[in-house]
DNA sequence: CGTCATAACAAACATTTGTTTATTGGCAAT
DNA sequence: ATTGCCAATAAACAAATGTTTGTTATGACG
């Protein structure tokens, strides 16, 4: 049918090129159903377009997943080492991150959910390639708070892993409940989830 | 081989009965692969068993998972539910519940990551059931939080929705990352993730 | 010792899986 | 108008899927 003229078939997904309307497609099931309960005629057909069809333009399935998860790792990382490399107090750059953080889940919670839960079907590889920079989050984030701790504005008798664990565990969680057409804007939400984190439950 | 005697053929599992040995076994796969990433055949070689041989003790796929994330969510609320009724005081009540719910996760990380990830592979009349429950446990929390508020003893500027999203997302996460090795014991490590919460890294 | 139930095996079933092939059709450039 | 190219179709592939079948062997019980 159409060749290369404006879209794809079916549905119309008003994206760049077919590609990202596959790769969009990709992203959602994914989440939705995980990688290896998604078929690729579930794939097809959210496109709009027979299974083999897919193959004109990408490699195999499992690129799919590892351009999703490699592209949505990245975001994350963007999004918060400005702020990492502030001139704020770390307060300041633990609650800007965190809001971070949020803005982008609440973006595509759907992408966020294969980046934390799907990333356990890439090759061996992709999957090394995806630990270290997960690893790499997670420092960033551990940097805040001993900068913290240093400068004697976080609590002393901190234990260091643990509280990354419980910060990261609750962004992390994000995606399974926050929605974008919420009353609260990313930014509000990322905000009292900070304070959360910062002054905790008590005063 | 053997008929009725006293175990499983080929891994001798040292569980009660062939129905709990292949209970344990899809336990771990669906933790470790997700449900759609286990194959029957996949459980019946952990079991040591030829496929079609597991079908003498169930029923179907599905209502392996049936009972394992029912059962699974049954420990959450039945560890839980004393702290809720205790007279201790809000902040007590909650770091005894934080405990609790981390010697769960902590007493078989795999079982909790079915719980929390794979319901979705659940029937629709199974799905309602599952999201139910967990919705009591959700309210368990929201009600510690605003037993606190009105008490006093937690901030009054707290929200309630986003601090009890908070804390459930710092608990669902732990099966990420705690390892019944690890140096810490669960009620410490519990404990630390309960100060996190309650006082927050600043002081 | 023979009988019965239980659960194992071996083999097959119909579907679904990811992917490949040969062919067709439409758009842009010549 | 014709050529060339890209991407779609239709159809098929081998392998893997959940499950069912018929049969056999084991141990407990009369």
């Amino acid at each position: 049918m159409t060749a290369k003229g404006d879209g794809v078939a079916g549905v119309m997904e008003s994206l760049a090129g077919p590609r990202e309307a596959i790769m969009d497609a990709a992203m959602h099931l994914f989440g939705k159903q995980g990688y290896s309960g998604t078929s690729m005629r579930d794939i097809a057909s959210a496109v709009g377009v027979l299974p083999g069809s897919l193959y004109a333009h990408i490699a195999s399935k499992e690129a799919l997943l590892v351009d999703i998860v490699e592209d949505g790792i990245n975001r994350f990382l963007a999004a918060v080492r400005p702020h990492v490399d502030s001139r704020a107090t770390p307060a300041e750059k633990l609650r800007a991150m965190v809001i971070a953080h949020v803005a982008v889940v609440a973006d595509n919670p759907e992408r966020s959910l294969v980046v934390f839960h799907q990333w356990r079907f890439l090759g061996d590889s992709n999957i090394q390639a995806a630990i270290g920079k997960r690893r790499d989050y997670e420092q960033a984030f551990i940097g805040v708070i001993e900068e913290g701790m240093k400068a004697g504005t976080f609590r002393a008798n901190l234990n260091r892993r643990i509280a990354v664990l419980t910060i990261l565990g609750a962004l992390n969680w994000t995606p399974e409940w926050l929605s974008p057409e919420g009353s609260l804007s990313p930014v509000d939400v990322g905000g009292l989830i900070a304070d959360t984190l910062l002054m905790g439950v008590q005063g």
